[in-house]
DNA sequence: TGTTTTTCTTGATCTGGATCAAAACCGGCG
DNA sequence: CGCCGGTTTTGATCCAGATCAAGAAAAACA
């Protein structure tokens, strides 16, 4: 993990940052100015965690760019991706959920820009802010209909549908428009994969080669990209 | 189903059915008292729906006795418990999750009683009621909590060891003490144990049977004791 | 009291994926 | 440029648990 600075801004951020997103989008300028002046910016590189699991929720945060995987570790010390979280959206908000501590950690999946506040102001910006309130939990009603997907998925799918899955999911939260298909805008690896669906790398990395040979996705390292995703969604739903 | 009513309360529902609930502990007896003359209550069969998937979110519910399995269906047709919901919680509450309809479908496991509020009060109870707001989200982060537990559990442990967290989960939720241990306080199912696990009554019913010739647990139709709770929670963490 | 329905049990067989093992590949770095 | 650590691929084997199949036991019903 390299050097990372946490910053007041010095520069000081531009105000269209956060006017289009949701639990800001009501606000008037000046608004947007508070909140600005208050927030802290800062950079992480690839891979590395933002906060994690257990610890003490001093800040809430806003990912302005890149891409975040939030994970669990097992006492067996395995991983298991709960969820991905694109850019625009607010994370590690533990007091939306009575929460003092973070309920899993946060890790980069990509470089990426995020800002953030001390949780105390959580209370305030509730109370404050009109619609910032009710966007966040829509955010929350969010990531618990995933989760619930996912354990309907886990209970009652075979792996190769799963995968599939979470494949189109990765495409339609971050997937970036290329030549021959639809790209994951961020590196991956088949052990993430793996992660992400409860199975191994090793399953994930047949699977990918038998699509790979029947024109579905074409990969490199770390690269994924689905040349046809209506097939896909085919297999990710098939009974058998 | 047989036949169930709601009522107005004709005889008016008594404070005391509220006071100790952490969403209203806070209250004073004038402001349960307002709770309480919005409010329906309503006695529900075993087996029946509160409510269903995707349906129009027009109240939200308290359970004052017995208990409610949330449950999602495949388009395969498959149920999947998602949670189970013991007395003394808010459920059905749409508004916290910013939603208009209800994500699953709430089935009685037992005879129930219910207090019900049209959702528009939700607002208001929440700007009204002090600790209110801060109780629910709370729930509402130990139920993604409860996920997040469930999905780690599939993705890493075998059937073995889910099914010893799931008996643990309900007799700690819901046990009664017996002579013999503790007995789960519903009639449950090994088909209810299964799609709680994401597996099959076949599994489950060897699964119970070789515990039985153990002494770990005893059980007849519908009803399971777990005499040695504590060999369960070795097998439950056991790696292999 | 006999019949039907639901739930539970237990055996036999089959298979999707895990696990084990080894090699090839790719990129970064000294 | 050649080595090395992190990926990926592919084969071979194994086994937990699903599936198939039949009854047995308990409750519900008539």
């Amino acid at each position: 993990m390299k050097h990372a600075r946490r910053s007041k801004p010095q520069v000081r951020l531009d105000e269209s940052l956060l006017t289009h997103l949701p639990p800001f989008s009501k606000l008037d300028t000046r608004q947007i100015r508070e909140i600005l002046d208050q927030a802290s910016s800062r950079r992480y590189d690839i891979g590395s965690a933002i906060f994690e699991e257990g610890h003490e929720a001093e800040r809430f945060f806003m990912l302005l760019d890149g891409y975040i995987r939030v994970v669990r570790i097992t006492p067996q010390g395995e991983q298991v991706i709960a969820l991905h979280i694109p850019s625009g959206q607010l994370f590690g908000i533990a007091k939306a959920l009575g929460r003092e501590t973070y309920p899993a950690t946060a890790i980069t999946a990509a470089e990426s820009l995020a800002l953030s506040w001390p949780t105390r102001l959580w209370d305030q910006f509730v109370a404050d802010y009109e619609g910032f309130a009710t966007e966040t939990y829509k955010t929350v009603g969010n990531r618990i209909g995933e989760m619930n997907t996912r354990i309907v998925e886990m209970a009652t799918l075979q792996v190769e549908q799963r995968v599939a899955n979470a494949l189109l999911r990765l495409i339609n939260q971050t997937g970036r428009k290329v030549p021959n298909g639809i790209e994951i805008n961020f590196p991956i690896t088949r052990q993430d994969l793996s992660e992400l669906t409860g199975t191994t790398l090793h399953t994930v990395s047949r699977m990918l080669s038998a699509w790979e040979k029947q024109g579905l996705v074409e990969s490199q390292r770390k690269r994924i990209t689905v040349c046809d995703p209506h097939q896909l969604v085919i297999l990710a739903a098939a009974k058998a």
